[in-house]
DNA sequence: AGATAACTTGAGGACTTCCTCAAGTTCGCA
DNA sequence: TGCGAACTTGAGGAAGTCCTCAAGTTATCT
């Protein structure tokens, strides 16, 4: 199938930018659930154009936090060229959670799921798949316990996101993630 | 001040206490932020008398929990009576997020904060008292690090409320909150 | 400059939830 | 039994949000 895309007209392309800008800013003030209306405010723009330009939320949420979602790939892939692996969980965490707090919107996504074929949920894989070999290669060195999974990450994320102590709460987390500070987990 | 409280009449007293049933089903459910046009029709009354007998949101959400509050004040009150101070500090969070995991409303309860002379407030500060008590005594007896207080406990129910596997998380938790786990924390 | 496809506009219908209040019903006492 | 106070009812106005579409405007190409 040959998505034929057309350039936008010039008046077009700038409303589209000004879309996501607003998009962004209300997005990450107001959580995903905002008012579309708010939004199209925001931009200077009738609400027709948004639902022109992005025929559902999802699509507007896509193209406000594709952007976000690459820089946190990159992120990923810094902390997993640091030379000690527990060092390179330890920024990823801290990384990913200073993103999240400073945005309602970012935090949302990262926690809930989308349409497995939107390029949110692609991204989420890719980032994924980088988390596993960094957990890996945290456990390998001894720094991580061996009992801990990528899934783990979920209730890390939500011990810190949304406090303003979260780096008070990461150093205690961090601390049950220790290697030497494991006790066997329940059998789940 | 006189609040002179007339009993109320015996078919309104049926549907007062229908609607603060249906109320604990419905916020269980949906969330303290359900429609209470819902709860009114669960209970099998019109709108109007939900609003008749409970003129706020948070007066039926004061009715609707306050039981469950003073269950879970009893539960600390046991925890606190065992031997074992750090056993009794894991029991009571074991009770509390058991309480919240089956209650979406109870979690909210917990998470919120209402208006301070309400009931609610009354009780949590109850609890909270007690609690204070657990961890001094869990502190004390070496089990739990030192440098663990009463607000910290928000982020153990963040970290496990809400999640199905809420007993392994808790396990991760605990394991960063044993006095030989500890590591210096940030200065917050 | 003029034509036309591309784009924008915003009023408006549909829906949801809130809360009120005038009218109707029911309880329970005398 | 009958009366008055207590209680219930549910239609309906207000507010917020969603999404559509017919009419109007504008960019761009020749």
């Amino acid at each position: 199938m040959s998505i034929e895309q057309r350039p936008l007209r010039r008046d077009a392309r700038r409303n589209r930018e000004a879309l996501v800008t607003a998009a962004r800013e209300i997005f990450g003030a107001r959580g995903l659930d905002a008012p579309l209306e708010e939004i199209a405010r925001r931009a200077g723009v009738a609400i027709g154009t948004l639902y022109n330009r992005f025929p559902t939320r999802d699509a507007l949420i896509d193209a406000a936090f594709l952007p976000t979602l690459h820089a946190s790939l990159a992120r990923t892939e810094e902390a997993l060229a640091l030379d000690d692996p527990w060092e390179g969980f330890v920024r990823f965490l801290e990384a990913s959670i200073t993103l999240q707090v400073a945005d309602r919107g970012f935090t949302e996504v990262c926690a809930r799921t989308f349409d497995a074929a939107s390029e949110i949920e692609k991204a989420k894989r890719a980032i994924g798949e980088r988390m596993e070999r960094l957990i890996a290669g945290a456990q390998e060195s001894g720094g991580l316990r061996a009992d801990f999974r990528l899934a783990d990450l979920g209730m890390v994320f939500a011990a810190t996101t949304g406090a303003p102590h979260w780096r008070r709460n990461l150093g205690l987390v961090l601390d049950g993630l220790r290697a030497d500070a494991a006790h066997p987990l329940p059998a789940d």
